[in-house]
DNA sequence: ATGGCTACGATCCGTAGA
């Protein structure tokens, strides 16, 4: 089974290259970020016809997240529990005897910010939901945008980028954080070619340059990872015209016995 | 030179992303 996740940056922007990318990519499971759509207009019908229903937490302009699966993502559950939070970030449904988590997590905008400190409560909150859900679930999977770039291998420029947001060690901190909860980043189980990332900043030719990071990431479940037989990331989508900042990163699982 | 795109919702620019 092939699971994935990919910020759209605009469900409705972004819709026909989402189509063609699943007739192509074929995942079984689509973690979707920053739809910037209220649910209801959410394009449920378009997917739906392309084989693929939908638990979806929208909201306008910001944020936004769903799960996409060929059948309907059951016991859907919107948000942190116990953390008030008006940003539509977290959606948690169970695919294929799987829970997964689909994940956006704030941005930071910049170190010592409002946001920044925000970001840190945020990632301090998912941390003690992922504890719980991991002992209701050992199979468990966390896809998603972390904005955060876990080593400086995961940094076109670390020099550049060092101490800045996405880098800075509290936020690192917080990235192993979740991992020592007995997560493993999938994309390291794997031997990968080096400077592959996941995000290029559209401007100064960002793709163009491979001027990235990798921050967007497939947490798995120690029963998930061991049937995790490749992770990667398709920049194919970064190279269309109009693109989302943003590549797909894909996790594939054999079946469970 | 600290900018440069892109999306959105409201305009004819501001906010936000990363």
């Amino acid at each position: 089974m092939k699971l994935a996740t990919w910020n759209v940056n605009s469900i409705k922007v972004r819709l026909p290259q989402l189509l063609d990318w699943l007739a192509t990519a074929q995942p079984d499971a689509l973690c979707l970020q920053e739809l910037k759509c209220e649910e209801p207009k959410f394009p449920r019908a378009e997917l739906e016809a392309a084989g693929y229903l939908s638990a979806v937490s929208g909201q306008k302009t910001y944020n936004g997240v769903a799960i996409l699966a060929r059948s309907t993502p059951a016991d859907a559950v919107a948000g942190i529990p116990g953390f008030a939070d008006e940003q539509k970030r977290v959606l948690t449904a169970t695919v294929d005897g799987m829970r997964v988590v689909c994940v956006y997590c704030p941005n930071g905008q910049a170190v010592g910010s409002d946001k920044y400190e925000y970001k840190l409560r945020w990632f301090a909150a998912l941390r003690e939901y992922l504890a719980a859900e991991l002992q209701r679930h050992p199979r468990l999977a966390v896809a998603g945008d972390f904005n955060v770039a876990p080593e400086d291998r995961d940094v076109h420029d670390p020099k550049a980028w060092e101490g800045q947001v996405h880098v800075s060690e509290p936020e690192r901190a917080a990235w192993r954080a979740l991992v020592a909860l007995g997560l493993k980043d999938s994309f390291r189980l794997f031997e990968q070619p080096e400077k592959t990332f996941s995000w290029w900043d559209y401007r100064m030719m960002g793709f163009r340059r491979n001027a990235g990071l990798r921050i967007d990431h497939v947490l798995l479940s120690d029963s998930l990872a061991q049937a995790c037989m490749a992770s990667t990331i398709d920049k194919a989508p970064r190279k269309l015209e109009r693109p989302s900042d943003h590549a797909p990163v894909l996790a594939e699982l054999t079946p469970p016995h």
